[in-house]
DNA sequence: TCACATTGGTTGACGCTACAAGTATAGCGG
DNA sequence: CCGCTATACTTGTAGCGTCAACCAATGTGA
């Protein structure tokens, strides 16, 4: 750790817009959704990975892996989701520690609802932007700093279609 | 608005994994900050745009456009700060509605001390990720997104060394 | 010079997330 | 089976950020 070199000025000027995009987009997507569909973006990308599981259930545990999240965290969105009748909980019947969450009627039509709106977001503030090459560069890009960051490897790695 | 086409794999896969850097990175940046120098990220981005300035001063607003943070927070996190006897405020000089905000000694040398194991983090989990031709690419990607996601147009793009 | 809008910043309340316990079940090793 | 550890959550609390006032000073137009 001694001799860790400082930034040169391109990594510097690449690392301060990488601080600014991950300080504003998530407000962006939230602004969006919140006006648009009374969700906050975390609330959308776990109901929409619940609309992509089978019999539109999946555990805790899985789906905390799916949404990059904690488990507490996890927990008490569900649990205010569920109070909105988005989502609600029963115990898993292999295993009586868990727990799996199911999406509701109610919460599908909310999913539903707030794609197209959400996705013309994603496009016209990220993809827009960039060529298609840009965006298999970002992709891959990404593919090669997240397993950096996750600390245990239970990543989003898994991959289902999550729109639509 | 209403025919944006649903996202394609590929712009999917992107997405994605862009989603789960946003939500991953800030968790890595406050972690390895609080345990080592006892700041969160956004504190230390703070403290280190200060540290670059004139006589270690900026006035609240110039501030808040360098860090892409709301009047709001800023004000908050300053004054937390000034409280921790990082930074201390007074009225500006040219302008009485204005504040400005500026390095103390012990903030000064809290930024330093911080500086070399954040900078480590940054290669570790980031840059060293990705080849020289990718940091390039990276920077390119997100200087044409970020002018989308700033509402006013008050970003980072005036750009100091913030490190060192 | 006198309203009125604008700018610059602070403050308070509320919501969300992280962290630390706590509970309950499951899976061992002996 | 009987303790022990590990897993799968849930819950409580504390801290940070957002949003909506609010106040003070500054411009601006008649």
């Amino acid at each position: 750790m001694s001799d860790t070199p400082w930034l040169d000025d391109d990594e510097l000027a690449t690392w301060v817009r990488l601080v600014a995009l991950v300080e504003l987009l998530p407000g962006v997507l939230d602004t969006q959704l919140r006006e648009d569909s009374g969700l906050m973006h975390f609330e959308y990308y776990t109901l929409a990975m619940l609309s992509e599981a089978p019999d539109r259930t999946l555990r805790m545990t899985a789906l905390a892996h799916q949404t990059n999240a904690t488990l507490p965290r996890l927990s008490h969105v569900v649990r205010r989701m569920e109070e909105r009748g988005l989502v609600k909980r029963a115990p898993a019947p292999d295993d009586r520690r868990a727990t799996v969450a199911q999406l509701t009627d109610a919460g599908w039509s909310v999913v539903q609802d707030a794609a197209r709106g959400h996705v013309g977001t994603v496009r016209s503030r990220v993809l827009d932007a960039l060529s298609p090459e840009q965006v298999g560069q970002l992709r891959q890009i990404t593919e090669a700093i997240l397993p950096r960051l996750d600390p245990s490897g239970s990543m989003a790695g898994t991959y289902t279609r999550y729109d639509r």
